[in-house]
DNA sequence: CTGGCGTTAGAACGATCACTCTAGTAGAGC
DNA sequence: GCTCTACTAGAGTGATCGTTCTAACGCCAG
């Protein structure tokens, strides 16, 4: 079993992702982590702010991770995001919809309501996109080029998650990666090219 | 001075897009609306999920009207997605970043928690994506990619929210919106000439 | 065994939550 | 005038919120 504290993390990320920030209550994470009010508050002295970034902080950290070893699998950007879709299709579909990126789901709660939350997030898609940014300098595009696909790639990815959501199906999620594989493909290839 | 019924979902729109759904409390949303608690469950007697479910039919339907309107005075597709992003770019610059879509916000917190609103969501997302569907149509696009790039759009818009909220920087917005047009350039002219 | 420390336990706190309920007002129809 | 109905008013409900607090536990050092 791990530490208490990485169960009240792994417990807060879970819960925030399906209910969102404000939707989880206290007592829905101590009792999802099997903890008890005294040692969340030893933890996170903050609360369930200070909770909230460190959610926010490891997952984000993990899905970082998680896009490093599809990039460094795929023989191409165009196929790592197609890969990238793909995976979180198969995602929604295996957690019946109910597992969406924590990150996305309280950004868009906290961004007017906590600026320390707001600046967490905000680090967290500055590492996602400069990663995505790197792989697409790559292929000959610019830095500017490459740094407004990357946002718009992640975009996509966080809008894909509130409509497939939404509408439980993951093929919306499916079809929107084609589509933007497509546009990474025939953006790389300009930049190559040009 | 709107009617009493009026002001509660206007009040109540303003502040679920500013703090989502379950961050509003219906004291807000009452003195927000210059109401009391006996007019608002008067009006809507199934409490905060009715109401809710009445602004997400009544933005949605604002919002729809607004990229009807788009859609008239553009001269083509890529010229409507892009007057779309810098609509939703300026607006997030003069609210100061706080006003975002309503109902990209409610739809992520309430997908997992209520069946009705969840459906209210989709509904919303489903008039959107066949207007912008019956746009590509014109151009000579399939069925089935005018709908794939009808939800690709929408979903880039409601993802481009959460960053640009989250960075503080409407240019994100921007440079998501740039990369849409462009992308609906290449398919508008591979359809009509396919 | 004894102290000290990191951690756990969970009762208790005031505040606030969504919601209910009774009383009252205002205006239309007679 | 009277009555009926639509709406307003806001105190009050129990539940639950995030947080605080005191007490105790387990374990290692001396």
């Amino acid at each position: 079993m791990a530490e208490t504290r990485d169960r009240l993390v792994a417990s807060a990320a879970e819960l925030f992702q399906r209910q969102g920030f404000n939707g989880t209550s206290m007592k829905q994470i101590t009792d999802g982590a099997n903890a008890t009010t005294g040692s969340l508050y030893h933890f996170f002295p903050g609360g369930k702010n200070e909770l909230a970034a460190e959610v926010i902080r490891t997952s984000g950290a993990g899905y970082l991770e998680l896009f490093q070893l599809v990039t460094a699998v795929a023989t191409s950007s165009a196929q790592a995001i197609s890969m990238l879709f793909e995976g979180a299709a198969a995602t929604l579909e295996n957690s019946d919809f109910v597992d969406a990126c924590p990150i996305f789901t309280v950004a868009l709660e906290v961004a007017s309501a906590d600026e320390a939350l707001r600046t967490a997030c905000d680090s967290v898609f500055a590492t996602w996109t400069a990663t995505a940014t790197a792989m697409f300098r790559k292929d000959g595009m610019t830095p500017k080029a490459a740094d407004a696909l990357a946002t718009t790639i992640i975009a996509a990815l966080g809008g894909a998650y509130i409509l497939a959501r939404t509408a439980r199906d993951a093929n919306r999620m499916r079809a929107i990666g084609r589509n933007m594989t497509a546009h990474v493909e025939a953006a790389t290839a300009k930049g190559s090219s040009g």
